[in-house]
DNA sequence: TGAGTTAGTAAACTCTACTAACAATTAAAG
DNA sequence: CTTTAATTGTTAGTAGAGTTTACTAACTCA
């Protein structure tokens, strides 16, 4: 069981390194170079890893059982020497089932190539929205997503809204009305499959570590009908104390009040920020005798308050860059101008500006992509 | 999708793991379970680290050589069976400089045992306070240090103000006028022993992480003449997108303007934070007809700002703990009671409180330990 | 005194990566 | 066209790390 090594080695802390923790650690690098410089010989592969050919034709011939990599017959570059054998990563016969259950009203699951490429689409909509009757609308859709699959599949990921420790139970989601729900161990005995659960946005943040610029020190904004967050620190997605790490909708902004929350305080980033709370400002603007001009405001101030949430965070860890999701008809333009105008405004100006703040390529799957990255992680070391 | 980034490790370039590494990480481990649970037989250490007795004792007898750990002879348990031979880590027969050179016109150094007690202490008057003779001056200190220790050093860690990279040069430190400044290569080559350079704030947060309460997430806010932070993350020092991470004297707190800061912009932490500013606000309250309470409310009012530049900090990363440093009888009181109260209603409010609020045990020589906990990490892996 | 228990060590085996040597194959030089 | 050099990938043997198995040493308990 590959798998449950694995987990033994990132659960426990400060557990002692076996010669085969080594060999795991090196199958994964070899795995990393061909998913992210492509195809290449093992000779290559020996010069960029700095192991021996010897060892490198090894673990390749090891990850040729495994199916992982495959052989694409000769290279066809001209010097002297015998030709070389391209090695790949097995780019077609491996697949991963992503789910995102934090969309409104309804539960999508995917199937998806090693590339983040979205092979086929389950959806269910959400008859019932809480309790028992989700988590086995959530079983049923991944068994179903499961039997799309047309390669091995290494894994399910899946985002999900709440709060989820590190052993993949949901410890809270209000929206399910879930209260430590193991919806990681529900999945792994309901398909066999190894299974990693996170927060969507913490799912989504993976994304965009792993498909957009990249940085290692980044944090992303997920909008919607709350909002939430989640943040790469050193390359690595922070977690924190409580598993919390990211919770954001609640963070009172600024020292001038604002709109009563339900959670009882007034100016949480959620009063100005979510979907729901600034669609309702914006119907309030289209009333107005300028709309355009009041709808404008309305947005402006939102990326106002954002930047003034992220300002500290940014600063504090510095961060390269700010990525925001959501209904791009909203967060394009104003509001989006008006994050990374406070963002500068409200930190040690620098030129060049040491962060960027954009827009997620794709906010629509980029839970399903994310979860995907989450499994080719644990399970390949791949992304 | 093409552009998957080199997740490769960032420590070593080309990190392929051999199993010499995974020998000097049990290594490590066997030095850290001595150096936090204190010291135990080889079949103590087995049973903890999940390794076999042989191995242990292997492990051991290389400790022993190398002088990290010493035999302290047979346990007096009362039980059956062989009695078992105390191995403890070698605390008084190795020793470590720490340097900081974050006080006001004092550069100070300490030689320091394996459990962070400062042994001696040697300091210099700066007496240029910029450019290359402040250089000369730390490697004279440095070099004074190391002639004070009485056992063979493991090396030098040095908290410096200003930025410092991961090569250990400082970028930028404003005070000293220092532009990088090599200083870890200046000060290996002078002493030929293994140098660590951080910000003063950074060493000072390994410093609390290891000898305080020891949460993987936390941040130290250091209260000098100016205000800087250093954060852990999961249990690693977060650095940042360009090794800037923890400084926050410059982030803009509140939507309600503020004093005017020598950086340009108004609102700064610093302008409420800093001691100058504090003193420069007291002296001020000490001029009117209830000096007490105008004393208090100047200190209430720093805390809440503080707190609200850090609220969304630790709420995004969920931080457990939140440390100040700085003058005691500045910082106690009215002051630190703002700070958790504020924090606590700037965020969603649970209970138990997710967070804990407190001083520095030992503000005075924070840095100086803390240097020296950098460095036990590096050689030994231990704290 | 003998049975049971625990600590520590020695020998043999497995796994991992290394060095050395070699066969296969091709380009370029003479 | 032959020779030389370059390059890939494999086989054989070796060193290091940790394991299992089996042992000795030394103690408690009855």
């Amino acid at each position: 069981m590959e798998a449950l090594r694995d987990l033994r080695r990132t659960d426990r802390t400060g557990a002692a390194t076996l010669p085969s923790d080594g060999r795991a650690h090196n199958l994964s690098l070899v795995r990393q170079t061909l998913h992210s410089a492509g195809a290449m010989s093992r000779a290559e592969l020996s010069r960029t890893l700095g192991l021996t050919r010897v060892t490198v034709s090894d673990l390749v011939s090891d990850l040729l059982d495994r199916g992982h990599v495959v052989e694409l017959g000769q290279s066809d570059e001209v010097r002297p020497g015998k030709p070389a054998i391209l090695v790949d990563i097995n780019r077609r016969g491996l697949q991963v089932i992503g789910m995102d259950l934090a969309e409104n009203s309804v539960l999508r699951a995917a199937v998806l190539d090693l590339d983040g490429n979205i092979l086929e689409r389950v959806e269910q909509t959400l008859t019932e929205g809480t309790g028992e009757h989700v988590v086995n609308q959530v079983l049923a859709l991944a068994s179903e997503a499961t039997a799309r699959a047309t390669a091995p599949l290494l894994g399910i990921g899946v985002g999900t809204p709440g709060i989820v420790n590190a052993r993949g139970v949901v410890t809270t989601a209000p929206n399910f009305d879930w209260k430590d729900v193991a919806l990681r161990d529900l999945l792994q005995e309901r398909t066999g499959l190894p299974t990693l659960v996170s927060n969507d946005a913490d799912a989504a943040v993976h994304a965009e570590h792993t498909f957009g610029a990249g940085s290692d020190d980044m944090v992303l904004v997920k909008i919607g009908r709350g909002v939430g967050s989640g943040l790469i620190v050193g390359g690595r997605r922070a977690r924190g104390a409580h598993s919390a790490a990211g919770e954001i909708g609640h963070v009172t902004v600024g020292t001038d009040g604002g709109t009563l929350c339900k959670c009882g305080k007034a100016g949480c980033l959620e009063t100005w920020m979510s979907v729901p709370s600034l669609e309702r400002s914006l119907a309030e603007a289209a009333a107005t005798s300028e709309p355009q001009a009041a709808a404008d405001v309305v947005l402006r101030e939102a990326g106002e308050r954002l930047a003034i949430a992220l300002a500290p965070v940014v600063g504090a860890l510095d961060l390269g860059e700010v990525v925001l999701s959501g209904p791009r008809e909203l967060l394009e333009g104003p509001l989006l101008n008006a994050v990374q105008q406070t963002l500068l405004e409200r930190l040690l100006r620098q030129d060049p500006s040491p962060v960027s703040v954009r827009l997620a390529a794709d906010a629509q799957d980029i839970v399903l992509r994310g979860a995907a990255v989450m499994v080719l992680w644990n399970q390949l070391g791949v992304a």
